[in-house]
DNA sequence: GAGTCGATGACAGTCGCTGCCATCAGAGTA
DNA sequence: TACTCTGATGGCAGCGACTGTCATCGACTC
């Protein structure tokens, strides 16, 4: 294989995904990645800063999505709605990639120092939706609240989502856990 | 110093606390904390999993005291109520520990990799509040829901709590949040 | 005093990750 | 065609986190 092969990036996707799958992801190397994929080690840490952030190249496209829907939203709707709309989007996003977010997430949850990449790239998330709403208005602490409260009902859907075998649709389940959310908050 | 010297494990706390707060997490090597405290490299490691785990010894203690609350919480209160009736708590034994909490959160906020670690705390907290409520007879998804929204609660209200020059009453802060939480999911 | 046990030291080794410099493919330029 | 320039890659040395293994030492028991 030539120096110059072209979508060197996503073929060390691709060889991450399947080694991870195959081991696990501690007991796969960087070496064995960049072998498969038919480059070396050093190159494999030009495209990736380390050996997790190779499963979350996709963050920031949802990221994206997500500040932009609320920047969209109706001037009519309550916080809370508005973040609801981001999340949906971004939940939208995610089924599309039909299967691979199953794939990932079953990686991820086998590692515990996945679940902590995974879990500060969903903080990344909440500032950013944070952010987002301050820049409609909303006031802090308000807006952190909001934010913080929409991605736990994010986090409670998805989670109910990949663990289901006949997939329901995620944008709907967001919905759903958030009107939960509401009747948990107003006491039951 | 000898090798018998008594309290080991304190003495790695502190040595670390020390470096890390001078220097900065990433700038400090294991081998300097172990040279502090009289030890060697290797002995950090019998007591510590990682480098990371010396500024969390004390999480364990603080589920406990989370989880037992719970259960002892009065059959009458809805489940958004007994998870801050625990929170509370916690907040309250947080803020015991004068001053640490303060120097513990400067040292975690300027290293990412320190607020993986205690993002993946925090969930450790969620996860254990969900059982706790579970054992109360709440149903999921409402016991997934209720933790989650009472973490993030949680992690409000102590952020405006050590950014704070003269202190609040933390356990207080925390239920004001909730309270927000309240207005904010009942749409304003 | 001999034996036992738990905590520590010493050392080698793997792996993640970085800095530095050489090398090579392709594109432009004359 | 020959030259240069640029960006992506390879190769290599080195640091630091972490682990496995065995030796050593202190205290305690009998």
């Amino acid at each position: 294989m030539g120096r110059w092969e072209p979508n060197a990036r996503g073929r060390l996707v691709q060889a991450a995904f399947a080694l991870y799958g195959e081991r696990g992801f501690e007991q796969t190397t960087v070496a064995e990645i960049a072998e498969r994929a038919g480059l070396t080690e050093r190159t494999f840490f030009r495209h990736f800063a380390d050996k997790r952030e190779v499963l979350f190249a996709g963050a920031d496209a949802l990221r994206e999505l997500l500040v932009s829907t609320v920047a969209k939203a109706p001037g009519s709707l309550a916080p809370i709605d508005v973040a609801a709309a981001g999340l949906e989007a971004a939940g939208a996003l995610i089924q599309e990639g039909q299967g691979l977010a199953q794939e990932r997430q079953a990686i991820i949850t086998a590692s515990a120092e996945l679940q902590e990449r995974e879990l500060i790239k969903l903080a990344s998330l909440a500032s950013a939706l944070a952010e987002a709403l301050r820049r409609r208005g909303v006031r802090d602490p308000v807006a952190n609240l909001t934010a913080e409260a929409g991605i736990a009902v994010f986090k409670v859907a998805f989670e109910r989502w990949v663990g289901e075998t006949n997939q329901q649709d995620l944008p709907r389940l967001i919905r759903e856990s958030l009107d939960e959310l509401k009747a948990v908050t107003a006491g039951r």
